[in-house]
DNA sequence: GGACACATGTAACGGGTTACATGATTTC
DNA sequence: GAAATCATGTAACCCGTTACATGTGTCC
């Protein structure tokens, strides 16, 4: 039994919610112009969820057949538009990153110059990648062309978001790359003092003295809900 | 049976690594110092993740007694460093993250202005806690009294990354508050043209023309690896 | 000496993943 | 007409989660 929705079910019932007779292999692939970068999941995931938004009749699917082979296409139901308009007045989660690069560049001492460079040259190709990506959508939306151009007063702001924060990741790369390039190897061996140089010139105000603050336990931080919902 | 390390994996013995009598409660405290913001798991998954690690080998695990009530202490051994070294020489995963806030900017004009305001303004005051935390770090290393302060010059990289990204994360969301602010309503009605405008002046490259390029499937951007790692 | 927070876990569910399967269409 | 690719899913494992449990110092 399905029990409470997730911010996925949201998700798909959100691209649902846009005009389209969405098949749920239409549904997954044009999930990288919606929800992909902002909430990856697998394929199957969506077909699993698709099924069960409609079981609780929040989806209306609809099966067609190409030649013996059977497939659904999904419409939001008004039921559907009404659990999103209630999710809206619920606590957002935080916002939420997988780095791992990170914990690489933290135990990188124990390992290569090369293996630390080959990592961030791998984050920097990444980047671009994504960035390549929304320089076509923000194309697609100068040439009026975007699936959902009627909506370009909201994809702005997406798409702002996205590009600022990618181009964040490639500018960090790059810098760190350099830096990196810079030392003879990964021991600490006099480079501290230049680092302490580094932490001062850091975009971010200091507090008067460092008072021993508890944080939060991780559960509130990363989840504000705490009835179940994911 | 345990069958491959996940990055949570590699997460837990790279904190480990570092010298001091890890009991796992202390792990999850300090958790927040090292990995918690680049790579977020509940706290059982760390309870549960060092018994592995324990099991295989590559933590060694000393059982010691607060009165009757006994605890675990840990440590790395030669093996779970050479785990990590090995590791380092693997491909990365790509940088992911989970920003729910965005899904709900997506269907906003379904719902009401001052829902998504709230929304921002919970993700603005989420990424001023983080940065207040930031900046705490940081203070810590000038002070000189940091836990890792022999490794400034590699927790510089992270620090610069964590509050790079933060303070794009803010300001985007004021800006887009303030974009927010200035509408009578969250209808399309008029806001499109300026939209254009606002895409225009996206600080990213775009193609001559579009070109419907094929994304790569999902489970390759995320996970670079096929072998069933997580 | 009761309440409360800190310390140290375990249990169990389910969401997310990888792996697989098979029909339809295009390519050459 | 074989091979590759596209389209449309299902199965099953396991990581990550939430919920719970219980001992131990500390406050008043």
């Amino acid at each position: 039994m399905a029990k409470q929705l997730t911010t996925t079910s949201y998700a798909v019932l959100a691209q649902v919610a846009v005009p389209h007779p969405w098949s749920t292999y239409e549904l997954v692939q044009q999930r990288v112009r919606y929800f992909r970068y902002v909430w990856p999941r697998a394929e199957s995931a969506i077909y699993r969820e698709v099924k069960r938004l409609a079981a609780m009749g929040l989806l209306d699917g609809r099966k067609e057949h190409v030649g013996k082979r059977a497939r659904t296409v999904y419409s939001i139901t008004e039921k559907g538009r009404e659990a999103l308009r209630e999710w809206l007045a619920t606590p957002v989660s935080p916002f939420a990153m997988d780095f791992e690069a990170m914990i690489r560049v933290f135990v990188a001492p124990i390992g290569t110059k090369e293996q630390i460079t080959s990592t961030l040259n791998q984050v920097r190709d990444d980047a671009r990648e994504m960035l390549r990506f929304g320089g076509e959508v923000k194309q697609e939306f100068l040439e009026g062309i975007a699936v959902t151009q009627d909506q370009a007063y909201i994809r702005a702001l997406a798409v702002d978001f996205f590009i600022s924060l990618l181009n964040t990741v490639e500018a960090w790369t790059e810098r760190t790359l350099a830096e990196i390039e810079s030392w003879d190897d990964l021991s600490p061996d006099g480079k501290n003092e230049r680092a302490l140089e580094k932490f001062r010139e850091l975009p971010v105000p200091t507090p008067e003295s460092v008072e021993r603050t508890p944080v939060a336990p991780r559960t509130q931080l990363r989840r504000r809900r705490l009835d179940g919902r994911v």
